[in-house]
DNA sequence: GCCAACGTTGGC
DNA sequence: GCCAACGTTGGC
């Protein structure tokens, strides 16, 4: 089983949009590495979600995938923002998997303080610009943020 | 709102 | 295939 961290800004998608709706195709991914990872995605792996541009920016809450990657829909659609001409039925170039609500953290996980733990610093989140909006979290910091964010 | 750090596009 | 120009992300 494999641990992410997936980004929305609150103002768009937050997490109590999530825990409202239960569950969500998670769309709208327009960047190849971010894509790859969606796919990657198995049924049970535990989501972080963080919320980006937002006051505090950090880690709020958990997810999981319910449903693997399928073809993200707003692709064909003309009338979206993120309609891509260049992707077709037949060879769709963008994929969503579904995501489950879990819980929302008692504790928000700030990026400053992501940024003070030692034990965290090795995390894509704050790799290079960080602005990669899917990526893997490992075992090790999986676990050190669940207990930070119950403390 | 600014701007650094990217990723993407397109001319050549 | 290079790289300049442009667009986007996201912290601050």
């Amino acid at each position: 089983m494999a641990y992410w961290l997936v980004k929305t800004e609150p103002g768009v998608y937050s997490i109590a949009d999530l825990a409202r709706d239960k569950r969500t195709l998670w769309d709208c991914v327009r960047n190849y590495q971010a894509r790859n990872y969606l796919k990657q995605m198995q049924i049970g792996d535990d989501v972080l979600i963080y919320h980006s541009n937002s006051e505090p920016s950090g880690i709020v809450g958990l997810a999981q995938v319910v449903k693997l990657a399928e073809a993200d829909p707003t692709q064909f659609d003309r009338r979206s923002d993120y309609y891509d001409s260049a992707a077709s039925e037949k060879e769709p170039r963008w994929f969503s998997p579904t995501l489950e609500f879990v819980r929302i953290f008692p504790k928000l996980l700030t990026l400053p303080e992501i940024r003070k733990n030692l034990k965290l610093k090795d995390m894509v989140l704050l790799q290079r610009g960080s602005r990669l909006s899917v990526h893997p979290v490992s075992d090790k910091e999986f676990s050190i943020i669940l207990k930070v964010v119950s403390a």
